[in-house]
DNA sequence: CGATATTATCATGTGTATGTCAGAATATAG
DNA sequence: CTATATTCTGACATACACATGATAATATCG
């Protein structure tokens, strides 16, 4: 569903979001958080910094947190940066343009689908799945 | 969503469905009409035949055609060969396990939606699609 | 200032999906 | 039997997502 680049940005943003505000997180200590290699993490923060989600401070103590409030963060946000998702690219068989006008074949029947996958990521803030509170067994805070 | 092979793959799928039964269509032919590498889509229809959604005719007047009613072919049965799909791979953070006795941060908001993607690949067959018929401006029969 | 910790940036490597090509196998027609 | 049309098969090419490593820039601390 998602590419596994969105799908590290958004384990590390929740992991930030877990952390008192004002705290700062540094790249190495989320990689181990959130099981992401470190080199790698550290591209997808600064693409999270140059977005406005994140804001990062350098040298010792520094780190990187969230630039608002989880409330008002969706999901899109995030995932919007790394996949094409929602409104663009909802034609199931890969038409540029699939519409209700030029629909392609399958369009009539997914549309329902694709438009609650829409409403999903578009509606459900970091903070809303911040209550699950991920228990038990799980190897980091994922 | 799906992968561009899967995306071939059920273009090419509907194109078929859409002759009368017990004509063949080259591969030529096939590619031209979806639009697909012709190369590359021989070998997604080579895959099709394993699977035993398509035959196959090699030699003079050959080509390739259903191996059953369109209406007894979920969309699942062709997507499933190309991308993971379905109960399988459904964790929106890329846990390999997330179950509702494990799960992830995003597991309870996620759940519905992901069964709606699956019940609409699962419930929604060749046959359901071919109603829609595709009209006006289209490039090629996709 | 000098040592250190951290992010920012760039060059490079790796793996997989996608795409191309050439030839082998097989069927039909004359 | 020969020519031809087609699928089948495997080797190769390309593009991009994913990942690594080295170095520069910047901030803090003593």
């Amino acid at each position: 569903m998602l590419s596994g680049t969105a799908q590290y940005a958004l384990r590390a943003v929740v992991c930030l979001a877990r952390q008192p505000r004002e705290s700062t997180v540094t790249a190495t200590d989320l990689a181990n958080a959130v099981d992401v290699p470190r080199n790698y993490l550290g591209k997808i923060l600064h693409e999270l910094v140059r977005a406005g989600i994140l804001m990062s401070l350098r040298g010792k103590h520094g780190g990187f947190q969230l630039a608002m409030g989880s409330e008002d963060l969706p999901l899109i946000r995030i995932v919007s940066l790394f996949d094409e998702i929602g409104e663009q690219r909802t034609c199931l068989l890969g038409r540029a343009e699939c519409s209700d006008r030029d629909p392609c074949p399958m369009h009539g029947r997914w549309k329902a689908t694709a438009e609650e996958i829409t409403n999903f990521f578009g509606h459900t803030t970091i903070a809303d799945v911040l209550g699950q509170p991920d228990p038990s067994g799980r190897r980091s805070g994922v």
